[in-house]
DNA sequence: GAAGGATTGTAATTGTGAGCACAAACCCTT
DNA sequence: AAGGGTTTGTGCTCACAATTACAATCCTTC
């Protein structure tokens, strides 16, 4: 059986407002309920939960604590995930003091950087590995993920470079549309193309014109 | 005549693929080819160009530099746009001190943070206001565009704030699923959503297996 | 200036995901 | 124990986006 990947994206989603209501004491919890608080339908919520399982109960709705538990086994957050970051520029030492990573299981375990003044240093408790060594340092001691925070020139070697130590998944800063090999996960996180689609809208909708809002 | 928001969102890698061709001095590009360099159908990017006009010629392609253009008007990238940014923590600092965003005609003209240990500082050339005075000072200096990075708690206000003050376009970093109003467009940066659907894809495929990647 | 090769623009088709609606199931109350 | 009120899970329909395929058009070359 084969997975929507738009189903697959919007798992995360519900694991998390799951965890606001089990964090708030919530026993229970109705696909109606849960689509208000996300802002998608309800049925959308049941459709994307039955293609992997029966969870709720008729009449009554869903188990907070016991859905959680499911989500979290079928995306794999029941255990850690090593990171490696590469680039520890403005972006990277940014990355490597976000707080969001650790509690959600996404732990970084190494960075790099080619710029040998920071080799060496000692940020957010890491110490700067040469990137010249990241094949060398990744076969050694492995990561899951590797997190590209690059100048735009380099990213693409930096990411065959992951791909060849046998990093999966990838998630990339950089502002290029980056190729991967098949069986290798990538997401892009790009601020500028989002304020660019916006602009769109901005300019071609007026003030006082109600338009749809995306996200 | 209503264009799909997907093709909005794609016409930013056109533009930014375009770019590159035009400062590698290159006249004319075909479909083909910028369908390989995007790692898109040539087909769909000829349909999502067609909605705007006809900017291609048979047999030849289309000429880098008049397609850029034309593409930069339709976008609304032709102007500078104003921004401001609530919340100058690690990350929002790290966002002030971005370089990708000026060279695409936005600007980054205000910046907000409530901690009074952080207001009056100067960032990257910007005097930090007190966030309090967010209402205030953006009827006076008003901005197209705001970006939120604030803790999740009290990020739905922050952008409630922003829209009350017309603002009606906002790229959000914070973990919560915001909602705004009719006519006020959002979008969402969420590197750890990423990651956990990409744990699902990881924890799914063996490493011998293919699979098929996504971005 | 005619012929050949290339590429666009688009009509038609295919594929896919979202929404609807209802039967089945469950809980609670009386 | 029966009935009423909910809510799930899912077959079906609809809408829309991606792909296909081809006629129309253009450039180049001989």
């Amino acid at each position: 059986m084969d997975i929507p990947p738009v189903v697959i994206d919007r798992l995360p989603l519900y694991t998390r407002a799951l965890s606001t209501l089990a964090e708030e004491g919530r026993d229970v919890v109705s696909s109606q309920e849960l689509g208000t608080l996300l802002g998608v339908t309800p049925a959308q919520i049941r459709k994307d939960l039955s293609y992997f399982g029966r969870f709720g109960k008729q009449g009554r709705g869903y188990n907070v604590r016991k859905l959680l538990d499911e989500l979290h086994h079928i995306l794999g957050l029941d255990r850690q995930w090593r990171m490696a970051v590469i680039g520890v520029g403005k972006l990277g030492r940014a990355i490597l003091g976000y707080e969001g990573f650790t509690p959600q299981g996404f732990r970084i375990v190494e960075a790099f950087d080619a710029d040998p003044k920071r080799i060496g240093q000692l940020i957010e408790n890491l110490t700067i590995r040469d990137a010249n060594d990241l094949e060398k340092i990744l076969l050694k001691s492995p990561v899951d993920v590797g997190i590209v925070a690059v100048p735009a020139v380099i990213a693409q070697n930096v990411i065959d470079t992951l791909v060849k130590c046998g990093v999966r998944a990838i998630l990339s800063y950089a502002p290029i549309p980056a190729r991967v090999p098949q069986g290798v996960y990538l997401k892009r996180i790009e601020p500028v193309l989002a304020l660019q689609s916006m602009a769109y809208y901005l300019k071609n909708s007026p003030r006082s014109t109600a338009a749809a809002s995306r996200s």
